[in-house]
DNA sequence: CGCATGCTTCGGCCTGGCGCGAAGGATCAG
DNA sequence: CTGATCCTTCGCGCCAGGCCGAAGCATGCG
């Protein structure tokens, strides 16, 4: 059975702390250098250079040269996907022994509002997505999301332009917040929200990591349109 | 940050080729001796018995006494799906190094029709959902999937009934299948199809695996339902 | 009651692979 | 060209952890 050993070598690529901390940097979707890679894992930059070179044989990660630098990020968004699955099960089920930890992020800020990768994660994300559902112009369910009728229109008036292909509505899935414990939203749908929050400078991100600040703006901008409120970052 | 460790601790688990059988060999949802798992990963019991120890005190896997016996079984749906997606990231990323190499099983009939956990595999299931898409009662993108108003009716004349919860067509996802490398139908739904197959005596288990064979009723139940094609199994 | 079976615990061997220091390209500035 | 960065390759020490043999508990059967 050739795909267990596939299953056990790719596994193993995550189970190392040191590349479980390059790959959980990286899941913002950007790319950074070698060097910054090995002080986010607390290594020496030779030893990150190793990991990364075996990262990037397996398909895991991607590199692209610029000068001397070389950057590195996830390959696919599949490859995000999957980490968010195994963070969600290394939270989530693990039993009385870590009861006692707080989940997540310690830091507030990021646990306030952060991305996922592509998407918006952390209590905003939780509360857009609970909002929305509310409004009725999205379902979600423990395997799926659609858009509504009515909530393409919504979604259109927020300048996010919804794609028809096939029926169309079909491109967004939940995705469980590990911070919060409840599902946000993601998929096509949640990377052009977050996308489309980052253009209208509702949200900026923190220099250096996932972490989001919420801007005055967004603060109105969440209030008028999902009802949501959210107090702006200091 | 705790939740890397976490990361990297659960990826490890699943990151050793013997633990890694155990957990393939229970991706179908049933439950096993750690006698059996032994045999299946190729060690002796009393290493097995560490492994599964180390797997359930981490929640990965639930242990259950019968007499002398001790069941083990994957702790959730969830582990599933995150073993799942780790699959399609070892099947799919790896670039040139095992192009060489044919995909998922090499058994042919498992090729042709398997469990996946709680759901049909195989290129039965993949047959089936482009079945159900093309006549227009299932709707499946990248990342979500839902029945339409048309296939409410479908199924429930199948016999699966269709609960509603909230507006309760948001029960499906798709699942890369591993020998196909196309989406086949997972979620509550997948699960209830591959329920009701069984229950129909469409397909029977294979003794002492994830394969399934089509029965004669099953070849002509998936023609007429379906209008798909699918050889009875020898 | 004693034996067989299934599983676990214990102790010791041994290998894989992680980490660092040192040295060897590559790229850019001046 | 020379020096400064940034990164990689090489070689070695070291230790976690996987594996097994043997022995110890449980459960069920005759």
């Amino acid at each position: 059975m050739p795909s267990i050993n596939a299953l056990a070598e790719t596994a193993a690529l995550v189970g190392d702390p040191a590349r479980a901390a390059m790959l959980a940097g990286l899941m913002d979707g950007r790319a950074r250098t070698a060097g910054e890679l090995a002080a986010l894992a607390g290594i020496t930059p030779q030893t990150a250079s190793g990991h990364l070179a075996r990262l990037t044989e397996a398909g895991l990660l991607a590199m692209e040269r610029q000068g001397r630098h070389r950057y590195h990020r996830l390959a696919s968004a599949g490859i995000a996907r999957m980490l968010e699955g195994i963070m969600a099960v290394a939270e989530g089920a693990a039993p009385a022994a870590r009861q006692a930890r707080s989940f997540g992020p310690r830091d507030a800020a990021m646990r306030a509002a952060r991305t996922c990768y592509d998407h918006l994660a952390g209590q905003l994300a939780v509360a857009l997505a609970d909002a929305m559902v509310a409004r009725g112009v999205l379902e979600l369910g423990p395997d799926g999301g659609a858009v509504t009728a009515a909530g393409e229109a919504f979604f259109e008036s927020l300048g996010i332009p919804m794609a028809h292909p096939g029926r169309g509505r079909i491109f967004c899935r939940p995705c469980l917040d590990w911070s919060e414990r409840r599902p946000h939203v993601a998929g096509v749908l949640g990377a052009a929200l977050c996308t489309r929050c980052l253009e209208l400078g509702w949200v900026r991100r923190r220099a250096g990591g996932r972490t989001l600040l919420v801007t005055p703006e967004g603060a109105r901008g969440f209030r008028e349109a999902f009802g949501v409120e959210v107090p702006a970052a200091p």
